[in-house]
DNA sequence: GATGAATGAGGGTTCATTCAT
DNA sequence: GATGAATGAACCCTCATTCAT
């Protein structure tokens, strides 16, 4: 109906953002390496020409897909609940939940890029992300347990920051690994019944005013 | 008893072994595209050419470097505690020790390689470790903890498989990460204290015998 | 007489010419191949585009650029003196002084282009270049010097050819050269000198054991 | 009779200097830029793929053609005749005769790479050479001129430095165009002659007006 | 067995050229 | 006319793989 020429089009669209989703989605999928520009090009329906109007090389398209959708994804997180209203607990529930349970795909993609491609092919962007991500999360975790001990909600001898890594990391990797799910079922779960579930035990690790029964007597 | 070991110490030109060694430290350290084969010679002080005469191609290289050691290292859960006489919380902390208390640098490795090369290189061996790893490491756990739940050890409604994914995937995401401690610093923990604080956390929150204090006022 | 220059003016919207100019200055100063058409779009503050509305191909607008300037270049040696009055030295004076004592940018840069450039990138302009400018400069120069032989100012066993030619080619180079006396300073002199010390030694050479006739008298 | 592989052949000979040969040869005829390191692969005998075994970028290929060569050219004129028993003319017809009678390809190749090719691509290159080539060389001719005025060989008001300028200057550009003189008949002069009777000229025009001294009987 | 020179397919990058606006 | 996004062929460079020695 418009006019479609053969093997030229012009797209009035926002192509950088597009190309950034595509590379994104392509080589959080396929691993950067293993990634041609054509993968990402084909992916954005452009030619691999095209993405060198934008940017200057293939790991600048890395960063930039990185840098782009961190500050969004880390955008949900500021300003989080410092509201000391509220139990610390409700205030953890919350700070998770708002992490995690996002539909996105691109923060999916995100993530296992992340996790994985980027702790190789952009050493300096994953630790930086490493730093201001996962370990200040499990930071301010910690900084609610310990606000939760002195009220009095919390056993006071829980170790808050080892179960806060274990919470945010035993996360991140479950969300990654669904994307396996189609290859081993076993490994499929409602992704908001592991991230309530997740986040009760934890809370319950907390409190636990029972003494540990044969803690001391094992191994 | 000494001397049997003759034949079966390392000798100098047990080269395949010394090649898989070579190969699952670059692999992991670097990631698998971007491990030239001379990188993985010149760390096992060898050519090129050589590690052809033992290994067909670079992903048979890859492959032979998980395999060999991935018996190794899920040896050890095998035949771990069916002992019934032990509560279910002793065995589950004796089996996440004798998994994640590891201090042989090829098991970080390779448990590196697993996590993040293999997931796009070798998609096949990655997914199928997923199965017979982790997967049915939780599952053993999971296990536990509806024995535990019988014998009156864990309250009843804990969701123990999800408890079980979020120690297990936790774990190892932090062991793999520990790998970044010296450019992140905050990073850094002590892995026996956060190995036991993290079992104890689990332990605690499935027992839990105090009712959950504001639990369903929330959210 | 000065208002009909109106039409004649350079108008802002020559772009044709413009564009000549700029090919011509960013070929010679960074060699044809090595210039994009970017860098002659910016020279002549336009857009890549716009060439194109002017000239076909890259290759086009060099031999444009060359086929412009070229024929104003030798412009200046059409015709020039076969005034049989003057004796052949003079004439010879004349006529090197006209080719060379050239300050305009312009010439400078075709001369560069000409003598590097065109010699890979169009062979064939550059091979009739050499036909009609500089052979056939050093052919008229040649011819003077026999008519000087003939008249007795010349000794008859100078080699006419031989000198014109050096005359022809040291005087291009050096001036070409003259573009690098940023970059090595030793390579600086005086462009009149050197011409006018250049004619003066090759006419002595070819005068010989008589003194100068009428030496200090012409031009 | 020996085994001929079909498309593998291992060579015992010298091949970094089989490549510089060949990429000499190659880049003077084309131009850097217009040559691909197929067309260099090609002129020697391999595939692209043995040059970087060698060398590592197509820029240190040409660097390094130039320098083997240059050292090798300029080797020629060290320690040439500071014989101060010559009379100055002498020495000059020996030092340019030493610089510029070389039937060498490769010689003939290196000037017009210098002269051409490297302006542009390896200007750093270009202009050393500039200053430990041509200057230096006419810099000699020039200082021998001088000597030949203390003696009395040569009238004093010669300007040595503008005729050392375009002897060097005037050979080389002769030299390299004597490569177009299938395209250009009427270029083409014997070398040796224009050698000879360009430096004759030169001397003769330094001596001038008294009648040549030892003209005849040198040489 | 071990070596390392040689190969060639693959992919990042450049840039002349096209064309919708 | 002018623009600049889009294209794709070309080319440099890498590196897994081969094989004569």
């Amino acid at each position: 109906m418009a006019g479609k020429a053969l093997r030229w089009e012009r797209r009035p669209d926002d192509r950088p953002h597009e190309l950034l989703e595509a590379a994104l989605k392509v080589f959080a999928e396929n691993g950067y390496r293993n990634t041609r520009l054509d993968d990402v090009a084909e992916a954005a329906g452009v030619t691999k020409g095209t993405i060198y109007h934008y940017f200057d090389t293939k790991e600048e398209l890395l960063l930039s897909a990185i840098e782009h959708y961190q500050a969004l994804a880390f955008g949900r997180v500021e300003g989080v609940l410092q509201d000391v209203h509220l139990p610390a607990s409700t205030r953890i529930r919350l700070l998770v939940r708002k992490m995690f349970s996002v539909r996105a795909p691109s923060s999916r993609y995100l993530l296992a890029l992340l996790v994985r491609a980027a702790a190789h092919e952009v050493r300096r962007v994953h630790d930086t992300w490493l730093r201001d991500g996962p370990v200040k999360l499990w930071g301010l975790i910690a900084q609610l347990v310990e606000e939760g001990k002195d009220r009095g909600e919390f056993r006071p001898d829980a170790d808050g920051d080892a179960g806060a890594r274990l919470l945010v990391s035993g996360l991140m990797l479950q969300l990654i690994w669904q994307q396996h799910a189609a290859a081993v079922p076993a490994l499929a779960i409602d992704e908001d019944r592991l991230i309530d579930s997740t986040v009760e035990l934890f809370l319950a690790g907390l409190r636990s005013s029972a003494p540990p029964i044969a803690y001391s007597s094992v191994d």
